[in-house]
DNA sequence: GTCTATAAGTCGATAGAC
DNA sequence: GTCTATCGACTTATAGAC
């Protein structure tokens, strides 16, 4: 996994796989046939890790709860998820610079679990806008925003460390306390741009 | 380019790029000495471009406009950058996933010219969240929130039109129509995040 | 400057001994 | 199942003719 992560299926190297692994590249090919096919593997496996985190966390959330509940459990179990696989960010930073061929099958499978979840809470979103309560904000455009925000925490920690370096100084943290501020900061701007003010 | 941009500084194969170039792999190397250097010049290129559209904008703020100014330029500049140069973010995402390298001389590059603009800004902040018209978010979150929800409409791009599809079951149209909008939503929703409601 | 041909090296994969 | 040794395909890079 290490070296997938490190350098992608293309400059993966078998040999430094099979060095770090303590054994030799014949071994792996006895296991795994390919290159391609361990990397699925390894590709399977961190993707369990973290469909494994999003479940266990989302499936408390139910039809009743209302909009802050949701976005609430949707930031905190995506922040979590990433922080728990840190391997994933950047195997699947990889993927979508290839092309992201393998999104549509994964999107297929979420919509299928959570299909009937998201379509509830689509018609509760339209609900509170025709009741003055929440603002006229196409849904796309709140998923984007969201992922993004969490996405964000892990794909620009080169940009956000080297900025953080020079603008105030002292080196940024990556720990608990600077996820939980993650965490909290996309929440807050996230409610804050869906919900009328005073519409509590 | 476009053979870096799909396949990756690894993936990429000098073979390809002769062909499409209508020349042959000699007199590559005869211009370029190497795939390495030849992957450099390509780098600098599409970072060109996106530097001076950046540029060209940002060098209209100054140290007299609020934040409602500022974010609006930031936002819709950052936009048009990455939609003006088609290349940048997938290069981009992969100089991220190798490591981000190259990312601190870029950053030294940006404060340098920027570094005054963004300390005149984080005072103006601060100042802010004291008179109590904006909330106590700190800074480093929101270019982190702004930064993530500007790039998501380009790297999360397969996901976005997956689930656009199966969600909304019509195709979504990557136009200019699409990157108004979210010029519009992100703008809103980090305004709304920062400023205190009614402290207009 | 631009080409053909090939050198030099790398890497995935496998044959075959144990 | 695990190893050593090696094959064979592929790729960058260059030598050398024009």
């Amino acid at each position: 996994m290490q070296e997938f992560v490190e350098k992608g299926p293309s400059g993966a190297r078998m040999q430094s796989i099979a060095d770090s692994a303590g054994v030799n590249k014949a071994l792996i090919h006895y296991y795994y046939r390919s290159k391609s096919q361990l990397y699925e593997a390894v590709l399977q496996t961190v993707l369990g890790g973290v469909w494994e985190a999003i479940e266990r966390d989302v499936s408390s959330l139910s039809k009743q709860d209302d909009i802050r509940a949701v976005i609430r459990v949707l930031v905190s179990t995506y922040i979590r998820a990433l922080r728990d696989n840190p391997g994933f960010p950047r195997l699947f930073l990889r993927e979508l610079a290839d092309g992201g061929r393998a999104i549509p099958s994964l999107v297929d499978n979420l919509m299928q679990r959570y299909g009937a979840l998201a379509a509830t809470m689509l018609a509760a979103l339209k609900q509170g806008v025709r009741e003055g309560k929440l603002r006229p904000i196409d849904p796309v455009h709140i998923v984007i925003n969201v992922m993004g925000m969490c996405a964000a925490s892990f794909i620009l920690r080169p940009i956000i460390t080297a900025v953080h370096e020079r603008v105030l100084e002292r080196e940024l943290r990556y720990d608990d306390k600077f996820f939980a501020a993650r965490t909290t900061a996309i929440t807050e701007m996230a409610l804050e741009g869906i919900i009328v003010a005073g519409g509590h």
